[in-house]
RNA sequence: GGAGCGGUAGUUAAGCUGGUUAUAACGCCGGCCUGUCACGCCGGAGGCCGCGGGUUCGAGUCCCGUCCGCUCCGCCA
């Protein structure tokens, strides 16, 4: 009985014939990629996740042959044994496009493993369809060459970062995934435990706690690739599921951490990009990233920062404008302007636009004036009112000129950042203020750390404060007195890393003294029962000698798709979700039967379909 | 929880102020074509216009509701 040609196994793949084979008899496995018949001589392009190789079926050679192989359609899976041939000795034409375009396989046998049906979009990168039609058909969606990239540079990625850790000394070591419930943070997926009733267990949004005992515990160096789960509402950039590269180091100070992350980051780019990225990164305060570009995670890769103009507002009076005059009166509000150069032709109608853009992100309406030859304002009702000393004022803190359209924001300042710091970003993208390749990989990089973070954040809705980063982080050297007296001005020792305007990367020093530990949760407002019950594990791991410590957890995902090029973490996980947490391939999350709840001493409370 | 955009052959879209039999491209099927490779030419099949209700003589089109996908705000220590 004759080798199948599973059994011979394939001799190369679908990238490597070259003209240096010719003459070789050869087998390959793949996909029909597409399959033409030119006068009864068969052409098939067979596609493996290396590239594409020719086949020829010479119907003088074998005309049975010749006519399974017209039956081949799409994606049909198959293998084949043939000859390499010249294209231009056979009386054909090379394609420069492939690196095989030289050289085709005249087949002398085939194999048919399997048959498929149309496949609902093809296996191209340039077909469109509805992200949808993809995840419900990932299989196919997954053979795209664009797919299979950006899966292949993940793992280049996931490789960099273990070989350069690994050379710093840090080792990887796992923790639990089934973890305590902790309150406050992000909200977290219950998971019930048969065999304690009434129990559950969390999915880890962070292994935080796990890392920091490895410190106390005297592994020093610690890192691991890891999927943490966090209950939220879902974003482009945001997966309920997703992957951390998790460090953490004794004997840190913020240099040091971010001095290796500089290093990994420096890796990644030369293995997904063979680019080379100057170190040290730029640094910036949160006060300073707030106040210039209203986000905290700043694109620097274009201009459009904002002015504050509370004081010259205030110093008028409101300059003739009543609504100025009003919002000022408020302790709290304060007035910002960003400027739409002349340059950017944007007509009245796209300025007034931007009104319901701002208004979808909570603002109430968007002040707006055009500068005019002699810088008096049009285009609105301000520039009757405005005297032409705060005019004057506005036109040069602005640094607008003639042509140029102001935009106002005022009232609370979070949300005059929120929705400056969006439009600024939905004009990048209106107007095309920063360049990507054909992949949609941005020209441009722009990284920068984010410093001297508030310790807490004041949390309205409960009157208190909350930790802004968690509750581990260590207040800047000298505030921790004001932990009591005044926590809004303390300052953290956390950072985050932004680029192109993500944030791609966390971290902190943290608190690795019992009394300073103390402070904080009494600041949170955390009785002394609760930081027993809630966080007893810790503090009583540190009572025994805990080094100073501190790390970061990098946004693994956010990192692939950047250097993907892309807008979505989908593009760049195999099975994502969507926006509402479903998977259109699996069907989950689905209901389960009564008695399986029953099992889980759990009651659905959820209304019946 | 809120705002916006979208849903029409397998796929991507067109379909105006409501009016015969819902178009096109790609794909699919068949035939032709001495060498294709975005092949070309000829022919063909393919539709609960997301779903439900309403207005109307008449709805893909207008109205209400609902489901799904995407973007943004809230949320994400």
């Amino acid at each position: 009985m004759s080798t199948t040609l599973l059994e011979r196994q394939r001799s190369h793949t679908c990238n490597q014939l070259t003209k240096a084979d010719l003459g070789k008899e050869v087998v390959l496995m793949g996909w029909v990629d597409s399959n033409r018949d030119h006068h009864g001589r068969i052409f098939i392009d067979l596609r493996d996740r290396y590239g594409i190789t020719q086949l020829v079926f010479k119907p003088e050679l074998d005309a049975a042959l010749r006519d399974r192989a017209h039956q081949l359609g799409r994606e049909y899976c198959v293998g084949i044994r043939g000859v390499v041939e010249d294209r231009a000795a056979n009386g054909g034409s090379p394609n420069p496009r492939l690196p095989t375009g030289e050289v085709e396989i005249s087949a002398v046998e085939l194999a048919l493993f399997n048959a498929a049906e149309t496949p609902p979009f093809l296996v191209e990168d340039k077909i469109e369809t509805s992200e949808e039609k993809r995840l419900a058909h990932r299989t196919v969606d997954l053979r795209r060459p664009r797919m299979q990239r950006n899966l292949i540079i993940r793992h280049k990625l996931m490789q960099a970062a273990r070989r350069y850790l690994d050379g710093q000394g840090f080792l990887e070591m796992e923790t639990p995934l089934l973890v305590k419930y902790t309150p406050g943070g992000a909200r977290n997926f219950l998971v019930p435990s048969r065999l304690n009733p009434g129990k559950f267990y969390a999915l880890a949004e962070s292994p935080q706690l796990y890392k920091q005992m490895f410190m106390m515990a005297g592994l020093d160096r610690y890192f691991q690739i890891v999927k943490c789960f966090r209950d939220e509402d879902l974003r482009g950039d945001r997966q309920p599921e997703f992957t951390q590269i998790d460090i953490e180091l004794s004997w840190a100070t913020e240099r040091v951490v971010q001095t290796l992350v500089e290093g990994l980051v420096a890796d990644m780019f030369k293995e997904a990009l063979g680019v080379t990225v100057e170190r040290p990164f730029q640094r910036m305060s949160y006060d300073e990233a707030m106040s210039r570009f209203g986000s905290d995670k700043p694109d620097l890769r274009f201009a459009m920062e904002h002015t504050d103009l509370t004081d010259i507002v205030k110093k008028h009076q409101g300059g003739g404008i009543k609504l100025f005059a009003d919002v000022v009166a408020t302790p709290g509000n304060i007035i910002k302007a960003m400027v739409i150069e002349k340059k950017r032709e944007m007509s009245r109608t796209e300025v007034d636009k931007l009104e319901d853009v701002a208004k979808g992100m909570g603002s109430k309406g968007v002040g707006r004036v055009r500068l005019d030859e002699t810088g008096q304002w049009t285009q609105g009702p301000f520039g009757k009112a405005v005297t032409p000393e705060m005019r004057a004022e506005v036109n040069q803190a602005c640094g607008a000129k003639a042509g140029d359209v102001i935009l106002f924001q005022l009232g609370k300042a979070s949300l005059v950042h929120t929705v400056l710091g969006g439009l600024r970003l939905h004009l990048r993208d209106k107007l095309g203020l920063v360049e990507h390749d054909e992949h949609g990989v941005s020209k441009q990089w722009k990284i920068l750390w984010v410093t001297d973070f508030p310790l807490f954040e004041y949390d309205e809705i409960g009157k208190t404060h909350v930790a802004a980063h968690h509750p581990f982080t260590s207040p800047q050297a000298g505030h921790e007195d004001k932990l009591t007296s005044d926590p809004g001005s303390c300052r953290a020792r956390a950072y985050d890393l932004v680029l192109n305007g993500n944030e791609v990367a966390g971290g902190s020093i943290r608190i690795h003294d019992g009394a300073v530990q103390s402070k904080v949760f009494t600041a949170l407002g955390i009785s002394e029962e609760d930081r027993q019950r809630k966080f007893g594990f810790l503090l009583e791991a540190m009572k025994y000698g805990c080094p100073p410590h501190g790390g970061i957890a990098l946004g693994f995902d956010r990192w692939a798709m950047l250097f993907c090029g892309g807008t979505s973490l989908r593009d760049v996980i195999a099975y994502p979700k969507t926006q509402k947490g479903t998977c259109l391939l699996t069907d989950a999350p689905t209901a389960v039967s009564e008695a399986q709840l029953k099992d889980l001493f759990i009651a659905s409370t959820a209304p019946q379909e």
